[in-house]
DNA sequence: AACAAAAATGACACCGGTGACATCAATTCC
DNA sequence: GGAATTGATGTCACCGGTGTCATTTTTGTT
């Protein structure tokens, strides 16, 4: 592994002027130029990157923790920022915190003493404080789900409206009785769908039914015993709104067995494709994560500039099929 | 930031004796240990890794470059080299190929030149002879596809045997007229998959022909206009064989206009739900991942070691209701 | 007590690229 | 023509942790 000072002395010239030549410094003369690039090239030399990062104490690396990479939300997210990250010659560092609070905890620690030149968050625990030490000495950016216990930039989708709309669209439909399926309250996503949705009936004037709550429906055992026990009330839901896809696609081997009508937040792969189709609040995970690596690399530029701090896509109903179900008045009450 | 040395004065030691707190050196005397302990925790102190790595000339960080991060069979296996890389210390850096030979040269050597400590890759061009020159002097891994034009350590599955098996069971379903769609055959998984179909074709005295086969099926309307093409001609195909995950989920759309038997190679969410359900050959890319996230793991610690340089994982016939279409025998010829 | 052996600790260079500053040559300008 | 400016190149220290080896301290032995 030939080092700069080895084309130096191959080229006849000192270290400084190789790491000018290849730095594309223009105080270099075009035949030392030409030389020092004839060696380069001879003894194929690269330069050790983690020389380089090492005396600039950055690393060039941009972290990206998210939930789950299996998630075709989040993928994409990913890819996003990747292609951000490459086009700046940085590259990306990827954890996967799961759904263990703790588990965040340390893997967020862990990667933050890596000397990142910025970190992006899709946080699964309720609070964030511990990452204050560290969010003003390289830039934090949070994505898909507000930080809690700390302020930082932000990039989330408007998932109160979104949630909002599901419901009153299914209202629309006619349903009087709309449940509420799945997803963990603790997360502010979750948190703020749940809002949207008690907000929609009670724009109808629909009461809030405790009972027509199911938070656990992550699998599809855990999605068929919520539904089950909507059956088995003395009046049944007659539509559902799902929170997040894992829940709509965990929910989806039930709803043969019980017919609702359903909006789901998040679309995600061949959503269009069951029977029936899910009509569902479409996000845009790619914009998400272009912004969120565009502001990480904004705030390496200008670490002192103001930013929006909180920057809320909008999102949109794709309207399917799963929404018409009974439609025509069959809701009971 | 405070670095080892300010630890150092602060304890009234030497920094090398905190180096070796830190690294568990026995040779501390409990009370020398305690007082600097103390102080690493009153400063906050973290080990600059960037100091570390340069220091010891490898990165701790094991790169992976695949097709594309949101397939959810390669974020599997990125989960699972994550997993395996965490418990041992050390990052992944992900990088997503995309289809273009150009772009994985580039992204390769880009990776390359980043000190890893080593490479785990799902290529997508048809010759990685260029990496030859890394790949004596840090470990790579190739994974779901083999290389072209070098050896190394190689994680595959049967896909031989798996497409022989899938073309097999519709065969024994009575189709006679057996369609191979989908895939670039410059792939070594998807050249693999037609030599399988090929040979059931043989071995059932079933005569191939060129018309069955359609190449072009990544997108909705390319696996669309391939089935028209089959249904308009002269003795069409009364079942598929696809090649690939990605075709297969292209062609659901068109299912129901062309109902055909239908075995597909990879399995992916929801196949078990649209209809009809569809069979598939099942692969393993958690195991996939973890074997060559140790493999590299194995080859840090024993450079010189021998290895099986191919492990083929054998795959499994998921038998759903999309084999089942037609399979009475009305089938022609 | 005397001395060898072992344990604890320290001094210092080094990894490789580059920023700060110095040096020397070639131009420019009055 | 000589001072001032600009350009090309070099010297050297430095980033921070750690391997090597030297030195000091402690422990064990007779």
């Amino acid at each position: 592994m030939a080092t700069i000072r080895d084309v130096a002395a191959a080229a006849g010239v000192s270290a400084k002027t190789v790491s000018r030549v290849f730095n594309g410094d223009l105080h270099v003369r075009p035949e030392t130029r030409a030389r020092v690039e004839t060696t380069i090239r001879e003894l194929s030399y690269v330069p050790n990157v983690l020389a380089t990062s090492f005396r600039s104490g950055r690393s060039g690396v941009i972290g990206i923790a998210i939930p789950d990479i299996v998630d075709p939300f989040f993928a994409s997210i990913v890819r996003a920022v990747e292609d951000v990250a490459l086009a700046r010659g940085m590259s990306i560092m990827v954890a996967n915190l799961g759904d263990d609070p703790e588990r965040e905890h340390q893997i967020l620690e862990w990667m933050l003493s890596r000397q990142l030149s910025g970190l992006i968050v899709a946080p699964t625990s309720d609070d964030q404080g511990s990452l204050a030490a560290w969010a003003d000495r390289i830039p934090v950016v949070f994505i898909d789900r507000a930080p809690r216990g700390l302020a930082a930039d932000t990039f989330i989708q408007d998932d109160f409206c979104g949630a909002f709309d599901a419901t009153m669209h299914l209202i629309g439909h006619g349903h009087r009785r709309v449940a509420f399926l799945g997803g963990r309250l603790a997360l502010p996503t979750i948190a703020a769908r749940f809002e949207g949705y008690r907000s929609a009936l009670d724009e109808s004037a629909i009461g809030f039914d405790d009972e027509l709550t199911a938070l656990d429906a992550s699998t599809r055992e855990s999605a068929a015993a919520a539904l089950d026990r909507f059956a088995g009330l003395a009046v049944p839901p007659t539509a559902v709104f799902s929170s997040n896809a894992v829940s709509t696609i965990a929910m989806i081997p039930s709803l043969g067995e019980h017919p609702l009508g359903l909006v789901a937040f998040g679309d995600f792969p061949l959503a269009d494709m069951v029977s029936p189709s899910i009509s569902v609040i479409e996000q845009d995970p790619i914009e998400l994560g272009r912004l969120a690596a565009a502001r990480i690399l904004d705030r390496i530029e200008s670490p002192g500039a103001a930013f929006d701090s909180r920057t809320v896509l909008d999102v949109r109903l794709i309207e399917r099929m799963s929404c018409q179900q009974f439609d025509t008045g069959t809701a009971a009450e």
